[in-house]
DNA sequence: ATGTCGTGTTCACAATAGGAAACCAGGTTT
DNA sequence: AAACCTGGTTTCCTATTGTGAACACGACAT
């Protein structure tokens, strides 16, 4: 993690959380593209409606192309966007990375109807999201919508005692120990019911990147 | 001239199926987010680095969005491009299943140094195995070898205290509360050492189908 | 009322991307 | 040699993005 320039880290300070900005080859990945297909500059210039000088410049990283310049480069060479941006598939398995979380140390993130706490979110590259929360909502009118978000979710009740609120079910009671499995896109939220603000522990996947 | 039209009209049936760039509402999209997670354009601007009036011009569909502004998007929020641009992702598995286990209810495993309690395992194809552990093993030495399987683990400690011995660090102490993030094909293994047994809670990822 | 937050939009200007043309190789041809 | 091509880079200059400040609108106080 020493490979941070000025810019990075005053926009980690900025930004007040994570921001790995993966360094993003986009420029390099377009030239492999390019040049795999034997495609000269002039040729994708037709294809995509962008001028050479600009397809050259993106290329170099001199210029950082406008989303619709992207969409001009994907539809025109009829690729998609991970094959443009996922051609560092190094993603090496078995490196052994760990990152520990001492208890109340995770990053909080405060929202109206809950208090979240992101554990080891110095890693990125993960698959799963694990989080604490303390839930603050006492009331589902609380939720202007379902919480949802692709992928699944594991959570457990550490302390207190909640009512998990389904879009498909009737609301459940979970008390200290409990824990539930289930699909994260159907909407859901949580609300306290014991005295004090229950608490649980979440992982959720991550998205797959394809 | 006809002959121009017919070859650039060929060119766009062979390389292009989606010759028309589609509308990809990105703003539209980014505001979903953004009001599903109930942000501000604030709390939004703070994240990503980038200023309240060009989040607004974009959610607007005003400006096309540089390359560079989508990766801080995607980096303050922490989500990825996918889930930026694929707004029409619903209805595709959505099915919304679940699984609750009662504290202690979970199906037992018992082994000569762990004892497993697998949680939610009604649930078959799921993308996470959630599992609470009381730590039998006292001494290091009752392992014969590494505890590894492939893929990421998550663990928090529920009661007790442990030791975190793995293949590339070294042992690590761990209280009830704090949590470990790792890759868990590093061999791994814990012990107790609190007066009772310690009890922890651990999700890995299940293998990837690849 | 008046004030003052907090949120989102709209200025006006600075920063930067996109395009046409000029430029610079290195090959061919003459 | 010089006169071409051809593919890539660089130089302008314009169009657009990105930003801070000002603005408008409500909510909620005083």
């Amino acid at each position: 993690m020493a490979q941070h320039t000025d810019q990075e880290a005053a926009l980690k300070i900025a930004s007040g959380r994570k921001a790995f900005v993966e360094p993003l080859r986009l420029g390099e990945r377009l030239k492999e593209i390019r040049l795999a297909n034997q495609w000269t500059l002039e040729d994708v210039s037709q294809k995509t409606g962008l001028a050479r000088s600009t397809l050259s410049k993106i290329e170099n990283d001199q210029i950082s192309p406008t989303f619709t310049a992207v969409q001009k480069l994907i539809g025109g060479l009829d690729i998609d966007l991970p094959q443009l941006l996922s051609p560092p598939r190094q993603q090496t398995r078995t490196m052994g990375r760990r990152d520990m979380t001492r208890r109340g140390e995770g990053q909080r993130h405060p929202t109206p109807t809950y208090e979240h706490e992101l554990l080891s979110c110095e890693l990125a590259q993960k698959r799963m999201i694990p989080f604490k929360t303390i839930v603050r909502a006492r009331h589902f009118e609380e939720f202007s919508e379902w919480v949802r978000h692709d992928g699944e979710e594991f959570l457990m009740v550490l302390d207190g005692e909640i009512l998990l609120y389904s879009e498909f079910y009737e609301p459940l009671r979970l008390i200290a120990g409990d824990s539930i499995y289930f699909d994260s896109d159907m909407g859901h939220a949580l609300v306290s019911v014991s005295e004090e603000d229950a608490t649980v522990l979440s992982v959720c996947t991550r998205r797959e990147n394809t």
